[in-house]
DNA sequence: AGACTCGCCGGAAACGTTTACAACTAGCTA
DNA sequence: TAGCTAGTTGTAAACGTTTCCGGCGAGTCT
């Protein structure tokens, strides 16, 4: 910039302002043009973020960036970031508490201007790092009411009720449930749903639990098929749905005439499979969006007070059920 | 900094150097270190960032970041940088030539220190904009010889081939291929890979294009089943073989008895359906975290000269073939 | 013709760090 | 005791921009 100004003859205060388009005299705007042209001149983002406070970068920061729905919600705040001329840092946690509060921590180093974080398990650690952060953060998935903080959520206690009308009112009456962990929040949502939808239609609960994964729902699977086979299985997920599919497709069950199958975030997973599963989508691509876009607005108005956000669920019936 | 530095009764230049561990008698320390406590001193990383030239972001760039193959890759170069204390942005390309050159173009305005992306069509463009970039650039996939940059490939030529001679060892002749369109890389190297190795068995090909997803593998399935039903099928991707294991499946054949079916990338849709799909793996993980380190080290010493490095394929078998 | 406005310009400060340099002290050696 | 070394400290420059502010000239109004 210094001889871009030089070349042109001018002061750099005023090779700045052409550059950005803040006026100047016709002549002296196609001097530095020129000279800027000529020398190769490119603005250096970093000394600019400086001085403007802001660095055009979002964060994205969940459990394992390779999961379906993560992968889903990514792509749909990929996209809303980048038309909004900023750019995404993702972030891996591994669900560790440590690494997210640290995460949460770092955002006052004001290297991202924003975080979008989704966690699995949520600690008071998480909570009193999210209010104290000095930049904005919006968390997808549940918060406790009183946390002032942005938030998009959807109803997975719903969503799994809409599963069990569903089946039932298809004549299914020994339906069980593949979970994932009970000390996750989602884990939590979908047990406590799952056991009033059952309660309500006077139907007995069956439960497995394991992780929120492909081979988790096989294992459980083959659990269920082996002692009183139910009549059809709700999945926490879809990768638990596939592995769950899996195993009844390999005992020889038929899907849905011997056991209806219904999975849970409605992931591509779902449509690919064969039977294709039902699944009870959660709107990961819409809650990304969402988030996103609270986090923009925002960014842009900090006095804006905490919003909340709702997805509904809603069931996407396939073959499988 | 200046107020930790002020209320330490010290410069701030003692006071950086302190808070970076360099050096500082005793006292200096223990006063520095209170008063940073004390008003809860953190650093900026944007001014640390101007002053040391260095952001410690990776860029990664790609088609679509919701690609499987891309997943893996990402989710393997993640670990690594964010291992090397850096962290990573995701650009999504949408495959577009203009947007990936600007994407090049930007690097010099130096808002990550490198930038690894993989181009699914390479252009002239391309090639000038990597060369010409002031920070370091590691290409995924295919470039030719002459190209001075650092660059990880894999051979789906011989991988292909590993293919065809698993089919033909197992007594198939009519082996069909559905490719991804032929105007990109792994499109053009996949058509050779394939009409070569059918050449040297004496084969005659049998190609079906269409996009590199599930619905154009579908598709492509159905038309080849409508013609003269091929006794084997290979897939230029994963996404493509599930899209054809569900046409197969549909119209009743039976995989692998009547048709074999082999697809390529080896993601973890292959393990997930039923039957579980032979697969060519391409080393996808392998490849990121190749790329990843490549990167790093060129980025600690950017006097290296560009290295080359090879990735094998492997096929791995599974029921489907 | 004088007062006023407006647009353009350059000097300089600012953003928040790190670090080269010089000055100083204390401890040691010859 | 003079001289040297090692360690510590503060001043100030540097990183590369943007922007505030005052000055200046040209045009407009009375």
């Amino acid at each position: 910039m210094h001889t871009v100004a030089a070349l042109a003859g001018v002061s750099i205060a005023s090779a700045s302002r052409v550059l950005n388009g803040h006026g100047g005299s016709p002549e002296t705007v196609a001097k530095v043009r020129e000279a800027a042209e000529t020398v190769g001149y490119v603005p250096n983002a970093i000394a600019r973020s400086l001085q403007s406070q802001r660095t055009d970068l979002i964060a994205f920061a969940v459990e394992d960036i390779g999961n379906p729905v993560y992968v889903e919600m990514m792509r749909a705040i990929e996209s809303v970031v980048a038309e909004s001329g900023r750019q995404l840092v993702v972030h891996a946690t591994g669900g560790q508490v440590g690494q997210e509060t640290a995460l949460l921590k770092r955002l006052a180093h004001r290297y991202v201007d924003g975080m979008i974080i989704s966690p699995i398990r949520l600690t008071d650690a998480h909570v009193a790092a999210m209010v104290a952060s000095p930049a904005p953060v919006v968390v997808i998935g549940q918060l406790p009411d009183e946390v002032q903080v942005d938030n998009v959520r959807t109803d997975s206690r719903t969503g799994i009720a809409l599963a069990v009308d569903h089946l039932v009112s298809g004549g299914r009456k020994r339906i069980a449930f593949i979970n994932g962990p009970l000390d996750t929040v989602p884990g939590a949502a979908r047990d406590s749903g799952y056991r009033e939808a059952m309660r309500r239609h006077g139907l007995e609960h069956r439960i497995e639990v394991g992780e929120f994964q492909y081979e988790a729902g096989r294992v459980a699977a083959e659990r269920l098929l082996g002692s009183g086979q139910p009549d059809a299985i709700i999945c926490a997920n879809d990768l638990i749905a596939v592995g769950a599919l899996h195993a009844l497709l390999v005992a020889g069950v038929r899907v849905p005439q011997d056991v209806a199958l219904v999975g849970m975030d409605d992931t591509e997973l779902a449509r690919m499979s064969y039977p294709q599963i039902s699944s009870v989508s959660l709107g990961s691509a819409a809650r990304g969006r969402l988030a996103a876009q609270l986090l923009l607005e925002r960014i842009k108005d900090p006095a804006l007070k905490a919003r909340r956000e709702l997805v509904p669920p809603q069931l996407v019936v396939r073959e499988s059920s």
